[in-house]
DNA sequence: GACAAAAACGAACGTTCGTACTATATTTTT
DNA sequence: AAAAATATAGTACGAACGTTCGTTTTTGTC
């Protein structure tokens, strides 16, 4: 839908909570009324623009990764699915600033987003898992530790790419996430 | 001033851009105009509050790591204490949060917040820095990747911690900050 | 105790917020 | 072609937003 996608943009800029029905209203040459008939509450709205997140993420970043041969190809694939994720969006990744918004803010909001970043570093997991069947990491590698390191390299890289403006930051990225890889080897 | 430290407690559940002023002055038991004299906008008060959030961070996560014996002992003292600074925190570090939201909205609280989160990635250079020059990291080490690197793992570390409630975050943490030293001797 | 300065007050400004109704087009189904 | 379903628009609402104003209360100094 076009107003998700709207949305979704709008939300990348200003953060969730920022996403009124009446810009958001504006953006789409429609009237407030008309718009929010389409869901029935703000926090409808909030947690439809995550769900259309979650879908374009899964199907930009996650499938063309599993389509990546298993183990460190896999890794990298999904590594650079991501930076391009966060640098499509206008603002940054929706789940990064999403998660600092919402670390204290009770809800179906908070609810739902937490149930996608539990599927997200299961992903992480999984990828370590497989790199380990196909020989490339140690039998007795640890996989939550794996999501743990990797998802941090990535809001590390975030922050730095999108407050910062460090030209240095896809090198820095680059060498952590090969020192990562050997640490698991 | 106690203004700004309710201030600051509001902007770590809510989010800078969250704290108004209207409710900031019920939780002081005062009236709207009465605290907005004493900032000229709001704009003011969230680079006060910023402020304020900057001295005691100084003062309860970087001074008595400075105090410590250079080198290891010294970051390991830098990550606890940042740690701690981010669970006496009700919502989450407000640093963190206002990267997340500020970093696609300019104006002086970006531009502040800018600054600031500069310093602390000098800070955290240094402390590589006298690492070397205490021989505990080698003389060739990277200071400036050894920041990214330690600032990635307690933003992950932030991320765990506050939003999923893993309960092996900090082992996590742990052991990803042994392996990071590691890698740097 | 008088007096100036600083701090807090209550009321109102115009705007935007989310939400609730009702009415009019547009599309789909029968 | 009629009927039903869907989408958009219009208007209004109470509340909260940041901000301004003039007035009262508190504080410190002589």
């Amino acid at each position: 839908m076009a107003i998700l996608e709207a949305g979704l943009d709008m939300a990348s800029q200003l953060g969730l909570e920022g996403v009124s029905i009446g810009s958001l209203a504006k953006a789409m040459n429609m009237s407030k009324s008309g718009l929010f008939a389409h869901f029935q509450s703000k926090e409808n709205l909030q947690i439809e623009i995550l769900e259309y997140a979650a879908r374009v993420f899964a199907e930009s970043v996650i499938v063309p990764a599993l389509e990546t041969k298993p183990g460190i190809p896999r890794i990298k694939a999904l590594v650079n699915n991501w930076i391009d994720w966060t640098s499509q969006l206008t603002g940054g990744c929706i789940f990064v600033s999403a998660s600092a918004d919402y670390s204290d803010r009770p809800g179906r909001v908070r609810e739902c987003l937490l149930r996608q970043q539990n599927d997200w570093i299961d992903c992480l997991r999984r990828i370590a898992q497989s790199a380990i069947t196909v020989g490339e990491f140690r039998k007795d590698a640890d996989c939550e530790q794996f999501a743990f390191d990797l998802y941090s390299l990535l809001l590390g890289f975030h922050f730095f790419d999108k407050l910062l403006d460090d030209s240095e930051t896809r090198k820095r990225q680059e060498q952590a996430l090969n020192q990562l890889v050997a640490n698991y080897q």
